[in-house]
DNA sequence: TAGATTGTTAATCGATTAACAATC
DNA sequence: TAGATTGTTAATCGATTAACAATC
């Protein structure tokens, strides 16, 4: 059977009660993060929860409540330390250092992956390349050795990876998302336009765009 | 002032009474869509809400729900025809015939989106591609000849896109953005990990890989 | 001090689910 | 017919917001 009620987390002791994290507050807390890590670019020292739910589009009062379950990061009458509530934010979502990352499949995608400087500072940096293809394996993208993707179980145990970026095609997807499981990866970002299946201790994050922009045609005007 | 109410649209006349669609149920149709095509590819000519929530992790009554704001497509007894829920959905979502979209900055993401072949037969076809880079203007991707990034509101004008895809660096998405809401971009997808301030009647939608790994390392044991 | 903003409570609002009559 | 499943209602559950005491 299912399991419906929200997933949830126990987080922060509170008095003798243990407080429970819904799994939509902890979707939020990297944006907040990703927001404020631009105001600190910018220059920024300090922000409010009007000033940041402004930019976000969120009301200040869900910002706060949030922030609320792992503890108290503002001042009265003044707000938020931009750098201070940045490295709470890292801690509780343990993004405060690099976790390494494999990917699988290294194509067009996966190229883009590979390159992406995107990942640095965010707590994330990959470390292992996989595909199935003769021609590629062997070869160095972005200064890594592309490895082939019938090694992937004892590589990701020897490197003890815990989080997979899966970008191979749609048919190939499960099986290879099982042997990421079968490996003791605990996270896999998926980009194949496909529902995985994987034991519930596992993660599955989905990033597919054609779901984005159906999402937005649904409110556009017919042509 | 922000409306924090949620964002919802009238679709279905029902008696005398509109029906209005919650943002999260208009967020799921794609993933049913999704899923029902898989179905379909695989052979299978009818499912149920039972069958189709155990794929996805979502009960099957609120799959019900869910349908039930745009009509009655199934039978009791039987469930659904897969075929017809599908072409129901894409009428719904507006995908049954192609948008053509515009995607701004060629780098390595836009190279991936633009050889990317699962647009097609789900809604979206990229028919123009933009750069600001003297190096690839003019040059050919997938076919398509890359335009001077200059030219954007005039070329999109012209072709009467309403949808964009985003995928320049940070500090130039908002720019550029703006200049897509002028030329009369109605849906930007961003790959630019920043928040876009535009209009409200334009849409947007964010991917962001590292959100999506933040929001798994929360569960995840430190190493 | 006066003004601003937090953290928290309680009320409101909305989403999900259980249950079932209808019916294929 | 008996079994299965829909579409819908009402109840439950959870998320959001308004409001405010505390206090910087």
């Amino acid at each position: 059977m299912h399991n419906h009620k929200p997933n949830i987390v126990s987080e922060k002791r509170h008095g003798m009660t243990l407080r429970e994290i819904p799994d939509i507050v902890v979707g939020r807390l990297p944006v907040y993060l990703r927001a404020l890590s631009r105001m600190s670019y910018e220059g920024q020292q300090i922000t409010s929860s009007k000033e940041l739910g402004e930019r976000l589009g969120i009301s200040s009062a869900q910002i706060r409540k949030d922030l609320s379950h792992f503890g108290e990061f503002g001042k009265q009458g003044t707000g938020y330390q931009i750098e201070f509530l940045i490295q709470q934010l890292q801690r509780i979502l343990k993004v405060g250092t690099e976790w390494e990352v494999a990917l699988v499949g290294v194509g067009d995608l996966g190229h883009a992956l590979a390159h992406y400087n995107g990942f640095a500072n965010r707590g994330f940096r990959i470390t292992a390349l996989f595909d199935n293809n003769p021609e590629v394996i062997g070869t160095a993208v972005n200064g890594l050795t592309i490895l082939d993707a019938t090694k992937l179980v004892p590589e990701i145990q020897a490197r003890n990876l815990k989080i997979a970026m899966l970008a191979v095609p749609a048919d190939k997807a499960q099986a290879v998302a099982s042997q990421l499981v079968e490996a003791g990866i605990e996270g896999i970002l998926n980009y194949a336009p496909i529902n995985l299946t994987v034991p519930k201790r596992v993660r599955v994050q989905y990033i597919d765009p054609v779901i984005h922009l159906q999402r937005m045609t649904f409110y556009l005007q017919d042509v």
